[in-house]
DNA sequence: TATTAAGTTTACGAAAACGTCAACTTGGAG
DNA sequence: CTCCAAGTTGACGTTTTCGTAAACTTAATA
């Protein structure tokens, strides 16, 4: 056990369920930059903080992001701004993003109820006879 | 003007802001099939059914599925099963479907707390004069 | 009718997001 | 010390989702 707090990349790799080459891959695009190489083994480990990065990452794909958009809203995350306009600019574009999700929970929301409602449909033309008995599953 | 309701390739094209070429290409995978080809002129139409489908497709595009994940759910949408079997089947699929999207949308409701958070704390760290001026702007 | 604009097929190209293979170094178990 | 698993750096391959160009046909407009 490392000292701690400190991942190989095939321990984030099994992790995550995924395979170094991708770790390395989002490094070589400079989303994921293990400070701590090992000088003399050249090895890569990773903090907690990395480790909560790549947490990020994996999730904002898995809701259909690019990874140039999860950077985009990493960085923004992570900034640390100077003037007050820099600040301004931040919140502007945390809105816009906030504004994005917004939106895009609502067309999931219409797309579910499309499905649902679909679906009964469905079961109505279906043998009518041994239904009612899932109904109000969702939402 | 077409006979109400036939749409030339390149009229769905600036409906949707989309290229002739992205849509000949759902065609190529089999998601967008214009029956109504002149024989003559091989000029693709396309009729109202149509457009409701490329309108699905890019809106499947837009949260972030692939065309594979879309044209299952259009063959869910427009599957006509024979046996009991397959209806149910399809029933299952869209339960997943369901379950899949409640999920994503979760995740983006976690997603859009954290960046309001984000914002919040980053509005607490700035110049605290000027401030609430726009705050419950979003939710 | 003579251009010109739009449509068609075929083919090659390209960016994103990795997979895979090679050739090499390193670190730990025995 | 030896040996194998694990890590490293290239480099090339692959799939998805179209873009672009060529070569040609059809439609529309002056």
């Amino acid at each position: 056990m490392s000292e701690e707090g400190l991942f190989s990349i095939s321990e984030l790799a099994t992790m995550f369920d995924i395979s170094s080459r991708t770790i390395r891959y989002y490094e070589e695009v400079g989303m994921l930059t293990p400070e701590t190489r090992d000088r003399l083994s050249k090895q890569r480990s990773y903090t907690n903080q990395e480790r909560r990065r790549l947490k990020m990452i994996l999730r904002g794909k898995k809701l259909g992001f690019s990874l140039q958009e999860i950077k985009e809203m990493i960085e923004m995350y992570e900034a640390n701004p100077e003037g007050a306009e820099e600040k301004q600019a931040i919140i502007r574009h945390a809105d816009r993003k906030i504004q994005d999700i917004n939106e895009q929970i609502l067309q999931l929301q219409i797309l579910r109820d499309e499905i649902v409602a679909h679906k009964e449909r469905y079961i109505q033309k279906s043998d009518s006879n041994e239904m009612d008995k899932d109904k109000n599953k969702n939402l």
